[in-house]
DNA sequence: CATGAATGAGTGTTCATTCAT
DNA sequence: AATGAATGAACACTCATTCAT
């Protein structure tokens, strides 16, 4: 039910996954300790469902990504998929954040997590090869670090409640990636 | 007591933070409750001071940072800053994952993280711009960008347990970091 | 309503008084948890209806005996109501069963049980009685016993699923009574 | 600990398994709840305990029965033994109920029931059998009853509180088994 | 008559922490 | 300094029962 489910976002957010009890939940959404386990199996499930809504948005992110080239219309859609997979971390944010103090304890949820990461993760760089891209550097490594300060990024403007001014902080994050990815080629080409 | 720090430090890293009881950690070190308790306050007071250990490897790394420059030898300076870093998280990695899962609950264990954290952060952004790198996008953003990275890539890379070809692997990083900020003058002036 | 009746009967039967959920219950039945309060005021109460038919037919069955002497159509009359009483264990079993495991809790639903057990052992006690009966042995104990005997037997032939040969099996077991109390006498008189 | 294991005998006695609550049974010992779980790993674990050294106690008590045969003296051991048969009811009456009240969930605390059981049955038919009693019913069902008979009987008079005088009822009781085995033969011989 | 979503009191169990020895 | 038996507050979860529709 969705009283439940905004609740559990809540609470989860203000207090974790292990310090939120299902009874601040239950109260928060003004309900009965009863009615949440007729929704859900435990408080792992609810954790479960809301991460599954934000794995969904991922997969489907990762699906709508083009091709990533080395000049600038690659660099406006890098700075596209950027701009889409950080709005998730706004939307989802807390609960990325209990997800991963889950993580330790339940494989299950864990492996969610790594899969729908992976799954953008190579559709990025295929994304990226796909365009010719002839980066200089290890592809896989790129790549993952590339997520891995997205993932990291996100996380930390989103815990630390920054709303930042998008277009400036999108623009210097895209463009680190990029000209960590192509080597400046793009600005290159353009001053050139 | 060193018997208790390492049975946590082992305890920790096979079941993370919460799962690990009191009991476990007493049983792995050989020793009893009692004991335990005659060394550390609680459960919590033993992962602080395993995580106070990592922090101060990290003030002291941070300290060392020489100017990164945009030519080779500041790609050679971020090269070395980046081995060390990573070599925090082969040694530490555990308890930094149970540190992360504690920072949900406890306040306080949270800002020792943040706390180190930044002082790196801007330690590094400050040794680029006495290099006086003029990178073209805003420092606050690529700086916490990049330590978001290597923070994340660090701990997946721990956590998967991968023992990396460090030069294959450490060089990409490096070079895709290195180029993010200069823009690939570093090859660019190499190849002129 | 039959319905509830009948899926009490195969829930008891199959998990056990309080093992069986009202759900399990009212979905074998399929009605709903609205329907079954409608006709039973508890779950107890539905068990109690049907334990009241088994102390019925019990009670009939009480009032057919025909006196038992100690000649071989004593004999045969026990062998009668022996075969009549084990069939109602075959029909009603589980919710015996489900009777005992009630009674530690409910005190009524425990004296139910006692009353028209203690019914049918009197009557049988003075239906030997009638028959002039002499057993050189102490009349209250003999007849406890037999019921008792009875009872546990019954129980275990049904919970057992066990569909015994009946002549054999009855035969044995009417000879094994009807010598208990009348000390062989009826075969020696055959005999003779 | 013992005063868990008397507190348990006490508490399942008065309330049976299900009603009992482990609240009853700590405050009874006098212990906290943490105490309870140091020895048990759960309420049922308890009453595991406590049917482990009645069903041991029976053990023992069919490795010491005799040959029972059909002269006085076959009757003799018979008494013997039922004698003591009787007197583990007396002490372990209680949890013999409540062990069967949770027969019907738990599967294995049943099975060491009726295996347990089965054991002293199948000693005393082979004892009959070892004295050469050639008893014209079948075997098999007549061992059954008999232990039916003592198993309910004993159950009853002890779940009744009943103190009965000894000399009399197991006389009574001795008298009604070996006649229904033997057939009176033992006191025609003496008779004659 | 029938429904089934909602309830919440009640229960078994855990585990960090203490303290008498 | 070291022990480990004892503690009890705290929590997730269950399920018989109700009542608005």
């Amino acid at each position: 039910m969705g009283k439940l489910l905004d609740a559990g976002m809540r609470v989860f957010a203000d207090r974790g996954y292990h310090a939120a009890r299902v009874d601040d939940i239950v109260r928060a959404a003004r309900t009965s300790h009863g009615t949440f386990y007729l929704y859900f199996a435990s408080k792992e499930d609810l954790l479960r469902a809301l991460a599954v809504e934000c794995a969904q948005e991922w997969t489907e992110l990762a699906g709508a990504v083009g091709p990533v080239g080395r000049d600038e219309s690659g660099f406006e859609e890098l700075r596209r998929f950027l701009g889409a997979f950080l709005d998730t971390y706004r939307r989802y944010g807390p609960i990325i954040r209990a997800w991963r103090e889950a993580q330790g304890e339940d494989r299950e949820i864990g492996r969610l997590g790594v899969r729908s990461f992976t799954a953008i993760a190579s559709t990025l760089a295929s994304r990226m090869d796909d365009a010719g891209a002839p980066h200089a550097v290890d592809s896989t490594t790129s790549v993952a670090a590339l997520m891995a300060m997205l993932e990291r990024f996100n996380y930390v403007l989103v815990s630390r409640r920054l709303d930042p001014d998008d277009d400036v902080m999108l623009d210097s994050l895209a463009r680190v990636v990029h000209r960590g990815f192509f080597g400046g080629a793009a600005e290159a080409t353009i001053a050139g």
